[in-house]
DNA sequence: GATGAATGAGTGTTCATTCAT
DNA sequence: AATGAATGAACACTCATTCAT
């Protein structure tokens, strides 16, 4: 994960957030007058911290990963990360937060009133190709193992990605008409039905990765044939 | 698995083994003595241990868990822990361990040559009353969360747990003939879409569970509804 | 030096100490009946002790010394050991008092009137032959690396061996006449100088013996020719 | 020594290398800003640790010290001890190697082609000076107690100072002729014999001092005497 | 803003000692 | 007398956080 210069529409650091990190710029009344510059060198600094410790989180997990080491790799003193973040706490949540709500958007654009077949291979195909293939596959398992301990990350999540996701299913299926996904009514109820093995690839990836891998996409498209299953014998 | 000499299971959890006493020291061969009283009582004291660990790890993780809060509410010193577990991660260990073998039997012998679609409605029917209301959901929340810290934890649930269980469906998928079961050769091939869904309902209620309890039994009718679609359209 | 069968007249245990240690047979007023064949025992599992300790202590030093280790070596449970030694700290002492005071008598018994040189031959000869291929020499290496941390200790050494010994040496001189030894005057003021290499030879060995071994039979001879130098060339 | 290209000695406790920073952290390469004011302060710092150290080592012995008696005699708190020493041993370690290395150039030096018994009063007197009234007192005394327990520390001892003050003797004693010494050629296979009486009184102070105090001087001259007793005599 | 040395609360682990059996 | 399980005080070491420069 680390060096991947793939994706990385992160967090877009200057947009509408009213991120207060670099302590409000507090004391001194002098030099409000460089921006481009430094500005430009925060924000590069903000996403380094942040690029470092979803390495160091990764890698070690909320707990033992150290600040030393997430200050280390990205480049700067280890006081600095506190002028970026108010706590340990804080930067964790934030990295959460700075890597989830991209996606969305992506997802609800994408699939306006697409028939729920063609959802569902949509949204196969993301997952597989943003989330899988990504440094969010490491965001997912962190929010996994780590969500317990962090209920406003969790709620937060639920609420920016799991009910808005959950509610794009539940859409596609109800005005697809029953396009061939047969218990339409009930993954209507139980859209949660469609996205499990997501969560099961992400879970056995990180428990079973090296000793079992997992055929993901192999899995994927078996899924997709047991949701669309009755379609082409009835 | 009385009659499985596979594996070492490692801490027969309950069994008979008369263990000499605690963390059995090599030294001296001799002193016997007295047994009934005192075995129970180490026995008893490891199992409060090991339900206070299960409670202090589950709410707090390993890593933020304190021995200290272990020992008080196991209601012992602190440094009686070190009689009957090595280290905090033995601890660990074999508080997962301890948890994991039993269902096992359950459920191989349960489902000898049973029809695909009673295993798994056997299947699910085990895991809602043996693990969601029970510890042993815990236990899976800390595997899912911490296996990750733990290779031979993951390792040993792998091997125990899931390749086993695996196989179980599998055999009953092959042997049970096209029973109903839609895509089995789909099924055969990735068992794991048939369980995803405990998967899922394990990270949503240790996640969502306080602001959206999920209603696993209902999720759970519906994916076995999904797995055998055909069979009543056919 | 464990199983070293040769010299081990080390402290007779049923002699005129007062010894107090199986705890003052408290509590009980029954079975004051049995003497010789448990008086045995117990004099057997003191020695025991005391050998295990000397083993242990020597090899770890006092503070990193553990009971456990003692008890183990000893054959004898953990708590055996305060019915024989009220503390860890006087386990010690008492060690090292068992082994102090045999071979005085030797030495002042053995060199009455002898001339100087005599003394100082034999001395050296008792030396290599009662401590440096004994135990006793680790009870020397202890006194000298733990005296410190124990006055008590030091004070009785003093008393019982250094005091006497030099005394010993100063009698003999002054009684020998100046019988070859050059510096009578000298060496009757500082018999430490007489000693210094012994002393010297057994800080060495504790040292350096692993890396450059000392030879303390030559050292020891050419000593005492320096100490009789004057003899044959006046 | 500054000639001697020899060996490492670890750490040239007040030499001018310009530490860049307690514990060389092996991250950055930047930022080698403040130099002056921070860089005494540190060398300062670091010379109180060690004092305290040999006063808090000294009273009790390794195993016994308290890393917090010594970050509290050296006015920090106790975290501070780890920026500037890795650890409890490796703090002891460096403790006498910095108070070993500096007397040596002092010898080496100051007896070049003396003759012996002129070298053997500068000896003397060296000890006495140096060493007895100095705080190296104490790591004679610590290197002789824990010695044992600290194999690089012994075998740095001796290789630093042990042999090189032997060839020294015996290179003094070969090139000053038979200029008095009675038994050259067996002082000069054993010249241990010369600094016999040092250790003895290192070790007579460390276990005595406080009951029979030695008169270090005047066995020094007594012994200097023995050793050139031939001379006037012949 | 940036630095990194300093802080000190926090915790896993050890082990001499006790005591019920 | 002997046992050995239980105790709990003690301590080295870590690391998030602060703050003087």
């Amino acid at each position: 994960m680390p060096s991947k210069p793939k994706t990385k529409p992160a967090a877009p650091p200057s947009a509408g957030r009213p991120r207060k990190s670099p302590r409000e710029r507090a004391s001194t009344g002098r030099a409000p007058a460089r921006r481009r510059a430094d500005a430009k060198t925060a924000d590069a600094r903000r996403a380094a911290i942040l690029a470092a410790a979803l390495d160091v989180f990764s890698r070690h997990g909320f707990a033992t990963a150290r600040l030393d080491d997430v200050a280390a790799k990205a480049g700067i003193a280890k006081g600095t990360l506190y002028l970026y973040f108010a706590s340990k706490e804080a930067l964790f949540e934030e990295l959460i937060r700075s890597h989830v709500t991209p996606l969305l958007d992506n997802l609800e654009s994408a699939a306006a009133g697409a028939p729920p077949a063609a959802l569902i291979a949509r949204f196969f195909e993301l997952f597989r190709t943003e989330i899988l293939g990504t440094e969010r596959k490491f965001i997912l398992q962190l929010l996994i193992s780590e969500g317990a301990r962090f209920p406003a990350i969790a709620e937060f999540y639920h609420r920016e990605v799991v009910s808005r996701g959950l509610h794009l299913i539940r859409s596609a299926i109800r005005d697809g008409g029953d396009a061939g996904m047969l218990p339409a009514d009930t993954l209507e109820r139980f859209p949660q039905l469609i996205v499990a093995p997501l969560i099961l690839s992400i879970v056995w990836d990180s428990l079973f990765g090296r000793i079992d891998p997992l055929d993901v996409e192999g899995m994927l498209q078996a899924h997709a044939r047991l949701l669309t299953a009755g379609k082409s014998s009835q």
